[in-house]
DNA sequence: CCTTGAACCTGGGCGC
DNA sequence: TGCGCCCAGGTTCAAG
C-alpha cells in the first residue's frame, strides 16, 4: 500500500513503540521475502536497542545501537501491526483485515521498552517487500539510496529543480514523476492526483513544461506546489487514522483519503466548471487516471 | 542514454 | 460454488 505518505504514516505509528525499545527476540517465519533475509538476521539484531526510526522515500530505516540499520520496504502489500503484551490480539480488532489469521505474518519483533512488552508484526501477502541489514555508515552510498532524488516534502523539489531535470526529457510526465531519481517517494496514486490538481495530462512530454530559457512554465510551478500539497494532505490524512496506535497500516490512510482522479474512471471531473469525465489509460503497463478535458 | 514490457507473488472482484 | 480472467500502492532487469 505504500507511497511516501503511507510509509510516513507507518513510521509515525511505529515510533512510540519501537523508538528506544530493545529487540529481545524476533521470529523470522520464512527464509525470504522479495529476496532472502540477510545472513543470521535475527541473531544480528537480537538484544539491540532501536535508537531511531527514519524514512527515506518509501524505505523505513530502523537504526540499531550496534551500528547496523534495518532497511525495510513494504512493496505493494506489506504492513506492520502492533500488539501490546497486556492487550489481547482479538480477531475482532482486525475485522477489516483479511490477514488476521496470520498466514502472511512473515516477521515478528519482540520488544521491551521500559518493561512494556510489545510485538510488531510484519505482514506481506505478495512478498514484494524486504528487510535488509546495512551498516549505518554505508547507508548513503547504498544502491537503494545513492541515486534517489529529493523528498517531495521539502524544498529540494522546487520549480527550478524540476525545470532543470525535465528540460531534456521527452518522456511523458507520468513516467518522469514516477522516476525515483527525479523525485523520491511518488507512486501511481499521488502522481495521478498531482497531475490532476495541476491540470497537466499524464501524456504530456516533460520538456514542454520548460521554457526555451530553461525556466519553469506557469504550469510546472503550479505542479510543484500541488506535489507538495497532495503529499502533505495525504500525510495529515494518514496520521489522523493512527491515534490509538494499535493498528499500523497504511491502507487506512489510503482508505480515508478522497481521490479526485485515481480510481475515479467514469466519474465527473471535480474541477470547477469542467464537464469532463475521468478516463483511464495505460502507460508503460500502469493505469493513469485523468480528465482529458482539462488536463492538457 | 531512453523506453517498454515482463517478472516477482497473492488475493480480491467480476463475469459466466 | 467454482473457474478463469483482470486488476492492484513497487522495483528491477532484459531487450529493443
Amino acid at each position: 500500500m505504500p507511497e511516501l505518505p503511507e510509509v510516513e504514516t507507518v513510521r509515525r505509528g511505529l515510533e512510540p513503540v519501537m523508538h528506544g525499545a530493545t529487540i529481545i527476540n524476533a521470529d523470522q517465519n520464512r527464509p525470504d521475502l522479495r529476496f532472502p533475509f540477510s545472513e543470521n538476521f535475527v541473531a544480528r539484531i537480537k538484544d539491540c536497542k532501536i535508537t531511531d526510526i527514519k524514512r527515506r522515500s518509501k524505505y523505513l530505516i530502523f537504526v540499531l545501537d550496534n551500528d547496523l540499520t534495518i532497511i525495510s520496504h513494504l512493496g505493494m502489500s506489506g504492513s506492520f501491526r502492533i500488539v501490546k503484551e497486556n492487550s489481547e490480539d482479538q480477531p475482532g480488532d482486525f475485522a477489516h483485515e483479511k490477514s488476521k489469521d496470520g498466514k502472511h505474518d512473515h516477521f515478528v519483533f519482540h520488544l521491551d521498552k521500559n518493561g512494556h512488552r510489545a510485538k510488531v508484526i510484519y505482514n506481506d501477502p505478495r512478498r514484494f517487500g524486504f528487510m535488509l541489514l546495512v551498516p549505518l555508515n554505508e547507508l548513503d552510498e547504498h544502491a537503494y539510496f545513492k541515486d534517489l532524488g529529493p523528498e517531495p516534502t521539502g524544498n529540494g523539489v522546487s520549480s527550478e529543480y524540476l525545470a532543470q531535470k525535465l528540460q531534456t526529457k521527452s518522456a511523458p510526465m507520468k513516467s518522469v514523476l514516477l522516476d525515483q531519481r527525479i523525485i523520491a517517494g511518488l507512486g501511481n496514486i499521488y502522481v495521478c492526483e498531482a497531475l490532476w490538481r495541476a491540470r497537466i495530462s499524464p501524456e504530456r512530454k516533460a520538456s514542454t513544461l520548460v521554457t526555451k530559457g530553461g525556466k519553469p512554465s506557469a504550469k510546472l510551478s503550479s505542479l510543484t506546489t500541488h506535489i507538495h500539497d497532495v503529499i502533505g494532505d495525504a500525510i495529515r490524512a494518514g496520521g489522523s487514522t493512527l491515534n490509538d496506535h494499535i493498528q499500523t497500516d497504511g491502507k487506512m490512510g489510503y482508505f480515508q483519503h478522497q481521490f479526485n482522479a485515481y480510481g475515479q474512471e467514469g466519474e465527473r471531473c471535480q474541477h470547477e466548471n469542467c464537464k469532463g469525465v475521468i478516463a483511464r489509460i495505460t502507460q508503460s503497463g500502469r493505469s493513469s487516471f485523468y480528465c482529458p478535458k482539462c488536463q492538457t
